[in-house]
DNA sequence: ATGAAATTGCAAGTTACTTGCAATAAGAAA
DNA sequence: TTTCTTATTGCAAGTAACTTGCAATTTCAT
């Protein structure tokens, strides 16, 4: 995804086009394999222009957030990282627990992506595997308000 | 998992019986087929003994985590939910999205997960599989620093 | 009963993020 | 190109969810 594709789809959805907005789109894309901090974001796009603020960074996140271009994991600490979301097609992702980079994996049964990390070379220590959705109760309770 | 058990457990750590203690860890035997939130615990603790605050709360639960005896969930918010872990054997949750019912799943490979939470009714939106260790650089750093 | 060590409550502190608002910038329309 | 509406920004203050320091209290082995 590079910086032209998102500004066009933030223009799409009635977004314009600023400085800021443009430095941390740069950000992003230039770290599109790692999941980077706030924190990171902020001191990369002050590098780029020095004016860069805080809320200016979360506010944009919030845009990405909302059009789904964006894929965010909160850590164990409570700390937000993200990245830009690679593609439409449902992936999963592996993630070192080291730097943070991220490999894409493009299927989900999960004996396959042990053996596929394996032969990535990548040192699987844990997985954390949660399913989302609603019980029967709750099912019944939303279908009879 | 009972309410002697885990005092047992951590007295046999060397913590202490107190009463605080007991009506948190009671609380959370009571509901240990939901997450729930400190702010839940904290509450139904106060209506166990009023006394109860809430740094107590929270360094018991941290002292549990410590030992391993609670499972816990970073919500999409922010915050974080738990409950009692229930064994060591390795396992998986179907979490409900309306009130934080928890079921446990005893085996792993995604296929067979998807059809057994058809047959619990449990309506399935989302789910999330995050993999994490070290990837080929970090783990050569770490044997070489 | 005594005393060392753990535990607690309180209040103040921290961190990560959010919000209100006035000033500024973007870009469509005139 | 100027005008004008609307989005965007920076700042500073606010909030939520924890965390910490410390003195007072409680537990429990001796």
């Amino acid at each position: 995804m590079n910086l032209n594709v998102l500004l066009n789809k933030l223009k799409a959805n009635g977004y314009k086009t600023t400085e800021q907005r443009k430095v941390i789109l740069q950000v992003l894309v230039s770290n599109d394999q790692n999941l980077i901090s706030v924190e990171t974001i902020l001191s990369k796009s002050k590098e780029m222009n020095p004016k860069t603020n805080m809320s200016t960074v979360y506010r944009n996140l919030e845009i990405l957030e909302k059009l789904d271009l964006l894929y965010k994991v909160i850590a164990e600490n409570g700390m937000t990282l993200y990245k830009l979301a690679c593609s439409d097609k449902h992936h999963h992702h592996l993630i070192c627990k080291g730097c943070g980079k991220t490999e894409v994996i493009d299927f989900c049964p999960l004996k396959s992506l042990i053996q596929l990390s394996k032969e990535k070379n990548f040192n699987l220590t844990e997985h954390k595997l949660e399913l989302y959705g609603y019980c029967k109760d709750c099912e019944y309770n939303k279908k009879q308000p």
